[in-house]
DNA sequence: TCTATATATTACAAATCTGTAATGGAATTT
DNA sequence: AAATTCCATTACAGATTTGTAATATATAGA
């Protein structure tokens, strides 16, 4: 279950939103003050972070510069139509805002797509039955590890960041060996796909990850 | 610059927006019905959709599933508190929405905070003068490519998605070599330490980066 | 078809990685 | 202080990676 930090001073609405969230199935917990929150931020490390922009002690400013810190995602709650808050606070990098008075779906409806935003991190990619984890380092083919070297690694990545697009054999040597064919021999990259390729086609010699388009150069189908 | 595509069927609004968001370095094309804007987001790829919900050929949520399928960051606009939309709008994916009539001012910061969240990726890590970039496999310190081998690369990402946290030795064996410190020995890991420390630590005898807390683990400086 | 060019395959040393064992050193306990 | 425990360091073989060269195959053009 998600957990919530609730930074808000106005106890009715912390009654209100901790019941409500608690039927959506969010754990919430509700802190008052900036400091506080700060506290709290670090020690329960909640999936996301609901800040009140105008806190007694100080603004919720402070609360999101740390909450960015420690990698925990903000939606700010405003007073109806502060527009200067708002675009404060989504200059300072906070993922959502919402004014009060707010609905209730709404605000569900803001948490899970920030939530989705933020648990997403483009770590995970999927390629086919390929899966990368850029968070771990590790690839999977029908969920069975694969082992690659860290070159072999890095050229698989080149090929993610440029999928569909075809790759010039310069563009990959200097992307891998940043050079431009200069000190690797243009043979090496061949080589090097053909390893590749081994590892993660289905069938190395009917590749249907990585196409060689003749004359250009390769691509990963997207 | 940013390319944004217009998906909106009042000439209106298409005037003022292109004008306004051409004063705030954004480059504008504007699309009028689903059909257009479907086309459009593939050939323009463009950074970044601000899609009318309501089109007269349908509706804009077809837009946004393409612009998904594309990796286009999408903000809809919408009728002024079309609660429905919105919710379905954001649970649909689109990264944001803003109701009619919206304040310019307001509309650009979202763009940008969008554009921002779109274009971070989690990607890149700092630490210290160290720079890891897990979209390209690469770590740099102080500007300088370090190269590390496929084990210990996934030792640091193990421990940059822990920083802070104290890691026991099992725990470490089993995120690298996924067993319990049956199949490698303990001391492998005590080794692999170094080795990384060697690479990283700007003095590996007095680590700064990776700790070493006697009696639990090690962790990552945060 | 023949040739030229682009890519694939294979094989092979040098370099590096990987895991272990042996040794040394520091912190903690008795 | 001595013993113990935990971690650091060093050294070393076997495995793997890495880059290259030689050879084979495919594709396109004359």
């Amino acid at each position: 279950m998600d957990r919530l930090l609730l930074v808000e001073d106005d106890p009715t609405l912390i009654r209100m939103l901790t019941e409500f969230l608690a039927t959506e199935n969010f754990h919430v917990t509700s802190v008052t003050g900036q400091k506080a929150a700060c506290e709290k931020l670090e020690t329960l490390k909640p999936d996301l972070a609901l800040v009140d922009i105008s806190l007694a002690d100080g603004n919720g400013f402070a609360v999101c510069a740390q909450a960015k810190e420690l990698g925990v995602p903000v939606i700010f709650l405003t007073a109806s139509g502060d527009e200067y808050s708002v675009v404060t606070g989504l200059d300072m990098g906070a993922d959502d805002y919402i004014s009060k008075p707010f609905r209730p779906r709404e605000l569900v409806s803001r948490i899970r797509s920030v939530l989705r935003r933020a648990g997403k991190r483009q770590s995970i990619i999927c390629l086919g039955n390929l899966v990368v984890d850029t968070n771990k380092g590790t690839v999977a083919r029908n969920g069975q590890d694969v082992y690659l070297s860290a070159l072999e690694y890095r050229l698989l990545l080149v090929f993610l960041n440029n999928r569909g697009q075809v790759l010039t054999r310069d563009k990959l040597l200097e992307e891998i060996w940043d050079c431009a064919g200069d000190y690797v021999g243009d043979n090496t990259l061949t080589v090097y796909i053909k390893r590749l390729r081994e590892k993660i086609e289905a069938d190395p010699q009917n590749p249907t990850l990585i196409k060689t388009v003749r004359g250009l150069g390769y691509k990963l189908e997207g």
